[in-house]
DNA sequence: GCATTCATTTGCGTATGCATTAATTAATGC
DNA sequence: GCATTAATTAATGCATACGCAAATGAATGC
């Protein structure tokens, strides 16, 4: 959302860099890192690292322990389970509204588009990719839903379920019931049928809350 | 949630303190406020009220505009709209795991406490507290769902429907039914119904909200 | 008198410095 | 040898300093 002809500032960079860092890997997990640390690692100095810290703080991405720096924070089952929980009420909520605002087949058009990219990835069960076009959708339909801190407040939590997410995607059988499932809410949100979205939307989350859960138990993954 | 036997970092009171001057409207919605100046009113350096103001934009309560100062957000019908939504199905959610969670009465006591006062208060046509224990009982319920996640999330977003509700507390008819919802609410939550809690607790939400548009667009608030 | 350009001001972004205080290690007593 | 306390280290929280870029105002040309 930011206008992207635009030179960054040091702290924007900061807050870009600290990101990737964490979702690569590279910062791990429960991990602790000096703000100094950090600075010489991104060549600036503190400042820029301490506000862009706090802004992930915010976030949930990250915590400021004095004089332990910062900790990177693990994400546990339970985490996992809250998180799933606040995106499945925020998602139904976006496919209802998008489902009353009726739609055109054209302002719909990135929603199919999705499906159709997530069913020729399944073909040849090419996961990752599905898996950018999964998460396509489910941000398309939340802008659908048209309520901009809804909106935000899922970009923040689906940041934590993708890094999860690398990690169990080959764990995981093929998707299929997840494809059928998003064509079906389509169809729900194309005719107007906003009980039905909710319904068919509300499950297709809560089958893959479970099946994330089930993942880190049978796999003994503690944190994320 | 902080330690409360703590003293806080300037940080903090900086963030406290500028909540509070936004909340009685000292700093107006819509107004905007040098760093500096700030840092003058509250005796500290800009550091401190950069870190806050970081902190609070994150919040969705003001924005930082470069060389124009922090802005103080104003909240228009239409944010109101949104936010009554995103309240609504983060409370549906507390209130669905809270009927799961087979409290016992002992653990609802907080929340029969809140309805109590709230009726005490109704009768006596004490508006103020009955909307602080409104207040309660809704923050309790979200307590009771047992998602940091949404907890905070509530929370934020509370805070803005508090300043709008301050403004139109004394335009509204008595709220007698609000008072029957809660208590109806409780007894889905101490009987287990899940269903019939999330029923009870979204048409209350959604009539809350539709009463707080009516009277803002009556009144012609556009900005709160 | 209006526009355009140049100078000046000013607020922010970032860097740096410093005091405070937690953590760690050394030291002393038992 | 262990525990308790003192000394040292080190990272943060905050203050301050500074350069740049945007906004404002002055000056010059037409």
């Amino acid at each position: 959302m930011q206008p992207s002809g635009k030179q960054l500032s040091t702290t924007q960079r900061a807050v870009h860099l600290l990101r990737e860092m964490i979702f690569r890997g590279d910062l791990a997990a429960g991990s602790d890192h000096l703000e100094s640390e950090l600075a010489v690692r991104l060549e600036m100095s503190r400042t820029p690292i301490r506000e862009a810290a706090l802004t992930l703080e915010s976030q949930g991405l990250l915590e400021l322990r004095p004089r332990k720096g910062v900790r990177i924070l693990p994400v546990s089952p339970d985490d996992m389970e809250e998180i799933y929980d606040v995106l499945t009420e925020l998602e139904c909520l976006a496919a209802r509204r998008a489902a009353e605002a009726n739609y055109s087949r054209q302002d719909l058009k990135a929603l199919a588009a999705a499906i159709e990219n997530m069913e020729h990835a399944l073909e040849s069960k090419d996961l990752e990719n599905w898996a950018k076009s999964d998460d396509l959708f489910h941000r398309e339909l939340v802008r659908l839903g048209q309520n901009s801190r809804a909106f935000s407040v899922f970009e923040m939590m689906n940041d934590q379920v993708r890094r999860a997410r690398s990690v169990t995607l080959f764990m995981r059988p093929l998707p299929v019931q997840s494809n059928e499932d998003h064509r079906q809410l389509y169809e729900a949100i194309a005719n107007g049928d906003a009980t039905r979205a909710v319904e068919i939307h509300r499950d297709h989350r809560q089958n893959a809350k479970h099946m994330m859960l089930d993942l880190l138990s049978k796999h003994r993954l503690n944190s994320v």
